[in-house]
DNA sequence: TTGGAATGTCAACAAGACTGACATAAAATG
DNA sequence: CATTTTATGTCAGTCTTGTTGACATTCCAA
């Protein structure tokens, strides 16, 4: 199967192994919000909020500014969402010292709490499905995810991995 | 699994591996949607519409029991998206003869057309990737998406192959 | 010091999910 | 054969989360 398939490149590339792909990604995306969506539910979150969660805890101190680059809404979107969180106290805010304008996010106690169960949740059905697939698919599988990537977000998704 | 790698499979499925994988999915998804999003503005329709018009030329004359399963929402929902659709004559209707509660859903030619339209933008990022990752990457992709998807949509994935 | 740019907030609106209530047709049951 | 139950699809109303527009505050540059 991996093997010098290379050769076939032209041939492969068929509308139906594209179509493939598309559903792919149709069905896989709703594998993986499903677990996190469950518990979201269940304290009355949505997407927003564990996207919100997700990249405060993985970029701690962030500005309302960068955490917009990185999911990509409009600000005003953003800010419902973390209006409830500093409501809620699952995150925390802190006026920069710099620049006064700036807000810096951080995740409290009960923030980091929730962000791990829906993370381990998350995670789990990924190591699963890595687990099925192998090491050499997983490496595939990231290959291809990057190259769909706009160039921008490709930019952002590496920034994640080094920071 | 493919070569002497498998020896690696506790270590290489590390927490950093992991939280990779996720925002791998979380940015490969916005750039998998992108295209066909800013043509879809053009007409004001949104992402539920582009999902019926891909399922509905995948599965011609389908009834909206079989969509809605596909699609994974409300029927409620997926009226409302069918109702405009079939308004602005992309989607036909025909009663089903042997079963008078069926409706049976068909594209007509501007929705072929549109839905190639969308279909041609998506599939073009597409295999750009799968062209940059290479054969062996592709085939990693999808296993991993497969193993990824709810065992229900697998298989729902799967009909859809041999259909 | 003043005008423009940047950061973030508040308000109003739209798309697309959801639940609930319902009409119609078919199937099952007495 | 009449009646109840089940299945398919529609209509109405609500909620989340996107959107644009207007604005306050702060910083920076002319």
């Amino acid at each position: 199967m991996q093997n010098d398939r290379s050769r076939e490149s032209l041939l492969f590339l068929t509308d139906e192994q594209l179509r493939q792909g598309i559903e792919g990604m149709f069905f896989a995306y709703r594998g993986f919000t499903a677990d996190p969506d469950r518990i979201l539910e269940k304290y009355n979150y949505g997407r927003a909020h564990h996207r919100a969660l997700h990249f405060i805890n993985r970029v701690p101190g962030t500005n309302v500014n960068n955490l917009l680059n990185i999911l990509g809404v409009t600000k005003q979107s953003l800010n419902r969402v973390l209006r409830t969180l500093i409501e809620h106290e699952l995150v925390s805010l802190r006026i920069g010292t710099k620049d006064r304008r700036e807000r810096h996010l951080y995740l409290t106690e009960s923030g980091k709490s929730l962000e791990k169960q829906l993370s381990t949740a998350q995670s789990h059905r990924m190591r699963e499905a890595y687990r099925q697939a192998g090491p050499d698919a997983v490496a595939g599988f990231k290959q291809v995810l990057e190259a769909m990537m706009d160039p921008k977000l490709q930019v952002t998704y590496k920034k994640l991995r080094v920071s």
